[in-house]
DNA sequence: CCATCTTTGTGCACGCGTTCACAAAGACAT
DNA sequence: ATGTCTTTGTGAACGCGTGCACAAAGATGG
């Protein structure tokens, strides 16, 4: 889950479950699909293979939004692309911006998913001078001392964050403080955000993390349920003591992280 | 979260936690920062702090690791970062291929977060031959052609998958067949792997769509918990009855995906 | 050596999310 | 109409994750 939320209670008195909202979109490209191949109807099993989950999940889920299926039939794939629609607040224009256009802002700008599904980039903002006016995706890059401005003249309540970790906090103020409501962060770092501000993170670096955690216990398991980690308690794994742990022959982390070894 | 776990039991008979297992990336970046400042120890309560959790949650994270803390004191910053460093198994050295070098692609090639933590680019791989031999962030691309011989090669475990949708499935299978045992899939699509393999992907697109619901449920409750969404119970927007859905309106998406309104 | 103070480690309770399993609802054929 | 068959919608049980609250551990000072 390379996800964060903030804070708020839960799911809101009689709202919808928070792991359902996640699972919406999922369904929703399912049946977006369906509905280009001209399905009428699918059936709840058909439909939880296509989004990859269990299909007793599925029906829970779309209990939630209400009965839209027919039993003995299934459900309707427009009517239900339309619904989720609606209820995820796709049937209305958002405006997002994007502030750092580095490789990442650049490959954000020129992503179709974005326009695909009723966001639509308003603007590139970056701090770099020479970065401004600049097209990128066809769009032009304006500059972060504009930034207040543009957000309050196109009604922006989304901010896409891909600026190096080390400004994502103060942007992340700015767009706040300019009317800000939700913001998607794709710096590696902890952002703090009042109330009423939803963040959600993306980091590559945490998911490949997690996977090379799972990776690590599959390449321990095979030879016989060794031990899968000595608890410190012995002497062995290069005692914290002053080791240098390979993998970091004297590396250094580009923005200031590095595996770090240890002294007892 | 952008996350999607895709099969296994839940966390393995005497393992640590999925929940806390994603976590710990989080307190190593705050554990790094701190090591870099030299500080000696810090609180759970601190630490807490810096990586955005609870501290009850972080002790009883760590409380899972073993017992590394000192009681009136806190824990020891350098014995800790070795500790996550190597529950993750990044004391060790993680070959990684990263296939379709678009913009994204080429974005996730120069994030500095890889090398920084034991993750080593091992090849680019994209199927256009005019990308063949140039080079991307320092490394040549090569072509898809030689992909398993690239990955039986450099014994690559880990791939990241960052071409167009309709070809991350087929790119997964030969990934999976060249002996990849997890995935970090960029492309918006359901990946379906044989046991033994993980997937976790990140889908950007998911994710605004997340912030949407959110946001529109910000808007829509400062009027005064009005009606969050007319629960279509009146006779409105096409009542799935009879409507034969026809045999589609006839829409077209870019790569196959549209915001899909709906004739009211 | 004892008292006090800080901070960890964890037992426990609670709530969300998942899954099973089945009754109810409706389509469809006769 | 009636019966059969399919598929939904959901009650109930279970398990994981979270957070509280406190006892135990150890540091520190006298």
């Amino acid at each position: 889950m390379a996800t964060g939320r903030t804070h708020r209670p839960a799911t809101r008195s009689r709202g919808i479950p928070e792991a359902t909202v996640a699972r919406l979109p999922l369904y929703l490209r399912a049946l977006t699909a369906l509905s280009e191949r001209s399905v009428p109807t699918v059936s709840s099993e058909e439909l939880a293979a296509a989004a990859g989950v269990n299909s007793a999940k599925l029906r829970k889920d779309f209990s939630y939004l209400g009965s839209y299926g027919t039993r003995g039939v299934g459900y309707d794939v427009e009517y239900l692309v339309y619904q989720i629609s609606r209820e995820l607040g796709l049937t209305q224009d958002w405006p997002v911006v994007i502030v750092g256009i580095g490789n990442l802002g650049a490959a954000l700008a020129g992503y179709g998913g974005f326009a695909s599904r009723g966001f639509r980039v308003a603007a590139l903002i970056d701090a770099d001078p020479a970065m401004t006016g600049k097209p990128v995706a066809g769009i032009p890059v304006q500059h972060s001392d504009d930034l207040e401005k543009i957000i309050a003249e196109d009604g922006v309540s989304i901010g896409v964050i891909a600026t190096p970790a080390g400004v994502a906090q103060a942007v992340c103020d700015r767009l706040v403080a300019a009317g800000v409501t939700s913001i998607l962060n794709f710096a590696p770092t902890v952002l703090s955000v009042p109330d009423g501000v939803d963040v959600r993170k993306v980091d590559l670096s945490i998911e490949l993390q997690i996977l090379a955690f799972h990776e690590q216990r599959k390449a321990g398991e095979e030879p016989g349920d060794e031990q899968p980690a000595p608890p410190q308690a012995a002497a062995p794994v290069a005692p914290p003591v002053a080791t240098r742990t390979t993998a970091e022959g004297g590396r250094k982390g580009p923005d200031g992280d590095v595996p770090a070894v240890m002294p007892a």
